[in-house]
DNA sequence: TATTAGATGGTT
DNA sequence: ACCATCTAATAG
């Protein structure tokens, strides 16, 4: 198939050491699930090279990380404090284990599914503020690690907009809950979008008193 | 008074 | 990371 700027001979093909280019590239792509269709506002870049000690592939690999490991395309879907889903595309060459983190989104078709998924968003915007909402907004689980993205055989499908993101229009900064590497702004987000998760700083927790 | 936005603490 | 809860700001 032949995209105007495409999904498989651009941020598909691109080496893992430029997987920051093909995140700001993802942004403002579709992500058709289960009925409903978001505008991907917010990405994360992490390199599996092992000169990114923030990416799940920094230690090599492992039964968790296997599909970063795996062609580009594919879903790497890992839980987090052991209650939620957070989904990477897998960019890059096999081996490379370099992934793109989706963080947020706006929902622009299936608005009743959604809210009904969501149902503690007070705002539309808040839907898909975050990648564990996002994916109860697409309602992705676990049997889809390991899916493809672009050959419609997987419950997610991505699709490009008429046009990439305005470079004008795309912010960047330090990626979120990561400890180290926080020089790295691999966090990339649409300038001014409501639907994008507020960052925070990631703090050890408060201790007592 | 009623609604909304922001901050905080708690849970897993 | 999400969510329930509280507080402050805002609108009618």
């Amino acid at each position: 198939m032949c995209f105007a700027w495409g999904v498989n001979e651009t941020w598909l093909g691109l080496p893992a050491s430029a997987v920051d280019e093909a995140a700001r590239r993802m942004l403002g792509w579709h992500l058709d699930a289960n009925g409903v269709v978001v505008r991907l506002t917010e990405v994360e870049a992490y390199s599996g090279l092992g000169e990114d000690p923030a990416s799940h592939a920094h230690r090599g690999r492992t039964a968790r990380n296997e599909v970063m490991f795996g062609p580009a395309g594919h879903l790497y879907i890992y839980q987090i404090y052991g209650r939620y889903l957070c989904a990477n595309i897998v960019c890059g060459q096999v081996g490379r284990a370099a992934a793109v983190l989706l963080r947020a989104g706006e929902v622009l078709e299936g608005l009743d599914a959604a809210r009904e998924r969501r149902a503690a968003a007070r705002k539309d915007a808040d839907l898909a503020a975050g990648p564990a909402k996002l994916m109860q907004v697409l309602a992705l689980g676990r049997d889809a690690n390991g899916s493809s993205v672009i050959d419609g055989t997987g419950p997610l499908t991505v699709t490009p907009p008429p046009a990439p993101a305005p470079a004008e229009l795309i912010e960047a900064g330090p990626r979120v809950g990561v400890t180290s590497a926080l020089d790295v702004a691999w966090r990339f987000w649409i300038k001014g979008d409501p639907t994008v998760s507020v960052y925070r700083r990631h703090v050890p927790r408060r201790r007592g008193s």
